[in-house]
DNA sequence: GTCACACTGGACCGTACAGTTTGATCGTGA
DNA sequence: TCACGATCAAACTGTACGGTCCAGTGTGAC
């Protein structure tokens, strides 16, 4: 990698830097090209060279702020007995909600929501983003946990469905209508949501 | 009431619905003014009459949308028994899925999402509006059921989370991903839902 | 040393759009 | 029948913004 490169890269770096700045607080439609080459203290034709659309700003906005490799990294993909699923479940929560609640995922989540369903290269982009993931990969790792008889369910994808679902809540029905940032919920909070739901599924009656 | 009172209520309905379709098709940023006095079949000037802004006329589209009578109306406000209570929350799974996957009202919510929360008088509106008063009002409906010894839970505003949450994950998350509309969910799916949600909070192990 | 290329600042273009104004027409209530 | 208010069509204003262009300056590669 030369120079050059490296130079270039960090130009990129520093105009996708504060369009997220702005994004995060304006708004996709209340954030202008001028006021994106301003804020990252670059001319415009610069800003063009890197993302020729503002739609391609938006885009790498996105795509950064949701790419879904952090938060299932941090859960164990195995777990094989239920004080592991206990605690992969556990995990799963704390880094769903201690990631999508900070603001710029929570920006980028509005906009995707709002601007990017109309957008058809957003849209097969979600798919693979974060939040289409959640369901997906919360049934497989139940599918796997009743098969090896650590839980008990017929309809994997429901349960996980209950599970994900009020985690995620915290970030549908409490972070995106507030104006200020939600703090994420205490650990023990999650730990009685992941109790109460491996009640549902226990293996005995 | 007049007949001059009477055409006015008309006139404004007509422009209301004119403008429904078009946020719920084109979003707010783009719909335009012009747009919606040609889709309603009316003047700019008469336009304005009735909604002296563009801002007014997403406020009434939402109040009007996110209305929470209809949701709340529809769930038996006070069960006795545990019969009684399962039907109380089937019903209430049922009607939030079956109204809140309407496109006008996944539009509103949308919008809300995204344009609404930087506009003060719309904040105020949602929290009353339905999504923020979904938590509460399970909560109530819970902390009394327990009271009443139906379920056992040391927290009734978490159990609501488990329960509210994986109900409208319907909405939170296949809902607002979409570009076409989704039906809502079987009611047997909705039924496991509700019961695996109470094995959660089963008095007796 | 020089050439190619990145970069700057700012002017510029076209357009879309919220909101206003005008002047004519129509319907209704007295 | 008259007058007033509602309505209409359309032109108009001002502005904001996405995107382009230009003339000039710095800088790394060879």
């Amino acid at each position: 990698m030369t120079a050059t490169d490296r130079r270039a890269a960090a130009k990129r770096e520093q105009i996708l830097t504060a369009a997220t700045r702005l994004f995060v607080r304006h708004g996709y439609g209340g954030t202008s090209m001028d006021a994106v080459s301003s804020e990252a203290g670059v001319s415009k034709q610069t800003l063009y060279r890197y993302f020729p659309s503002k739609a391609d700003l938006l885009s790498a906005f996105i795509t950064t702020e949701l790419a879904p490799h952090e938060v299932f990294a941090a859960v164990p993909a195995e777990p094989e007995t239920e004080a592991e699923l206990r605690q992969s479940l556990v995990l799963l929560a704390q880094s769903v909600t201690g990631r999508l609640l900070q603001p710029p995922i929570t920006a980028a989540l509005r906009l995707v929501i709002s601007e990017a369903f109309r957008i058809t290269e957003l849209r097969d982009l979600v798919r693979t983003a974060l939040p289409g993931q959640l369901l997906e990969v919360a049934t497989r790792q139940l599918a796997r946990a009743a098969t090896l008889g650590l839980i008990r369910t017929t309809r994997p994808d429901l349960s996980a469905r209950l599970f994900v679902g009020s985690v995620f809540s915290y970030v549908a029905l409490d972070g995106f209508l507030r104006v200020s940032p939600l703090a994420p919920p205490p650990v023990a909070d999650l730990e009685f949501l992941v109790d109460a739901f491996l009640l549902s599924v226990a293996i005995e009656p």
